[in-house]
RNA sequence: GACCCGUUCGUCUAGCGGUUAGGACUCCGCCCUUUCACGGCGGCAACACGGGUUCGAGUCCCGUACGGGUCGCCA
């Protein structure tokens, strides 16, 4: 490979004939989180937003850090949401040229570059980058203009244990003595050998970005636009970290949210399309997608929210496809009991819980449903007599349970409503659930008609005389 | 501590000098369904504070407070 140093592009004609390319940028130290996925997600927007390329490139330098496991899932993260990459790792996980590791000598004849140019020296084998004197100046596309000193302010650092301030070496060190590379280095030297054009990345990198900067001047090239979104933080405005639920993208994947939800909730924040809509198809995302429809302030995370959004993406799946995602989570429910808990469900591993007093027979009784029943003693008797109609059914279908049970009620000069609950409980345990009728003939008239007269046994006990 | 970014209902947000400050989640009420849920309708609820600029400020400027970030031989 050879270099020449080339006079930096003109901005605007950078816009105009350069192919945009963005790239997300991991590193594999854990699984992937929210907040990359959602800057996974941004730079994959606005690459098919600017029909340009999404690159994924592994920053795994720091050996001692980096696992096979968290590349892998972060990987796997990624394909699950559905955001491609048009340059980067295999599927296959085998380490190649998006993976740092793998690229010790290119950042090589990088840095002989700097050499050559006198800006880097030796200290206890490590080498430092001599930061230029003076202001470094770049423009965010979120954050305005930035302009820092990092000869002064550099030569300060916080002493955290001790709370004060101390003198510190603003030359900021790119190599370690065993030879691997830092991440501004490394960052720098392959944003510009991969021709990435505009980076979009967190907050955090903020006051980074100008070590970044004046990498690129050092090189005589022209920095990528940058753009830093702000932070997600938890619902009580703390760091999310590891440890809280809802952190990770598996945890979505294992509580049956849908992909293209995640993606609408997690574009929802940070990001708006600037009128009422809500629930947006991902292209419809990308139509949108820019820098003026960012926003600048930190949002908090919000799971009720996000099962909302994931509730109806559900309700709008063909009852095919339903069936389809739902059947890891129905644990062998027929197709027609657990299509009736589609307009009950926020994630599909609610199905389990809405299916559960149906399946077993045995479910335990809730016990303020019970009190509520217990209260009115004629309940038993409508029940019982109730039963017998039930029993006397030829078809055993739902019309004609609701037949049955609306014939009954006008005998006993009850409201057919009154009889519905204690008739729920009775037969599911519960006082809420699917459509009574529907469920009740999947449950079977042989069950239906046992499981309400041994439930009514329990909540009546003949010891406890009645008259 | 220094530097950087921010601050509209509890939360996500719209607003880009003149609005009864809009929408959504949550919560509550009503309707629908002779049940629960879904759905529909309605309600509670916000411009952090103080100074300017202006005829007029959530919107512009400056402070203060608060929140977040950075200051590694982590990324």
């Amino acid at each position: 490979m050879t270099f020449s140093l080339q006079a930096p592009m003109i901005v605007h004609q950078k816009m105009n004939s350069t192919k945009v390319k963005t790239r997300f940028a991991p590193s594999p130290t854990g699984y992937l989180h929210l907040g990359g996925a959602r800057t996974a997600l941004f730079n994959w927007l606005f690459a098919k937003r600017h029909n340009g390329s999404f690159v994924l490139r592994i920053e795994d330098t720091d050996e001692g850090r980096n696992t096979d496991e968290a590349c892998e899932a972060i990987i796997k993260g990624l394909n699950w949401l559905g955001l491609n990459w048009d340059e980067g790792p295999s599927q296959n996980l085998e380490k190649g040229e998006y993976h740092q590791s793998q690229r010790q000598g290119i950042y090589e004849e990088y840095l002989e570059r700097l050499g050559n140019l006198d800006l880097i020296y030796d200290e206890d084998g490590a080498t430092r980058f001599k930061v230029p004197k003076g202001e470094i100046n770049f423009h965010d596309q979120i954050c305005g203009p930035q302009s820092i000193n990092l000869s002064t302010t550099g030569s300060k650092a916080w002493d955290k244990e001790k709370g004060t301030e101390i003198e510190t070496n603003p030359d900021f060190i790119i190599r370690r003595p065993d030879g691997t590379f830092l991440f501004h280095f490394v960052n720098v030297v392959d944003d510009i050998e991969m021709q990435i054009t505009h980076i979009l990345r967190g907050e955090d990198h903020l006051t980074n970005t100008i070590k970044h900067v004046a990498l690129f001047n050092a090189f005589e090239k022209e920095p990528p636009v940058f753009a830093h979104i702000p932070l997600i933080l938890n619902n009580d405005g703390s760091k999310m970290s590891k440890r809280d639920a809802g952190s990770g993208i598996e945890w979505y994947k294992d509580n049956g949210f849908l992909p293209k939800s995640l993606i609408n909730y997690i574009a929802l924040l940070g990001w708006s399309p600037k009128d009422d809509r809500e629930i947006l198809e991902t292209n419809q995302i990308i139509e949108l997608f820019d820098f003026d429809h960012l926003n600048n302030s930190n949002s908090r995370f919000d799971l009720d929210k996000a099962k909302w959004i994931n509730s109806q993406y559900i309700a709008k799946l063909q009852d095919s496809d339903f069936l389809k995602v739902a059947k890891e989570y129905s644990e062998g429910a027929p197709d027609e009991l657990t299509l009736l808990t589609k307009s009950r469900i926020n994630c599909l591993s609610d199905i389990a819980d809405v299916l559960a007093p149906i399946m077993d027979e045995s479910f335990p009784i809730d016990e303020s449903s019970m009190a509520k029943i217990q209260s009115k003693h004629e309940t038993k008797d409508h029940l019982k007599s109730l039963m017998d109609k039930f029993e006397k059914i030829e078809h055993w279908t739902s019309e004609n349970i609701k037949e049955a049970l609306q014939k009954h009620a006008s005998e006993i000069d009850q409201k057919l409503g009154s009889l519905m609950f204690p008739l729920r409980v009775c037969a599911t345990g519960v006082g809420q659930g699917t459509d009574l009728m529907p469920t009740l003939e999947s449950i079977g008239k042989d069950d239906t008609v046992k499981r309400i007269n041994k439930r009514l046994g329990k909540i009546f006990p003949t010891n406890c005389s009645d008259e």
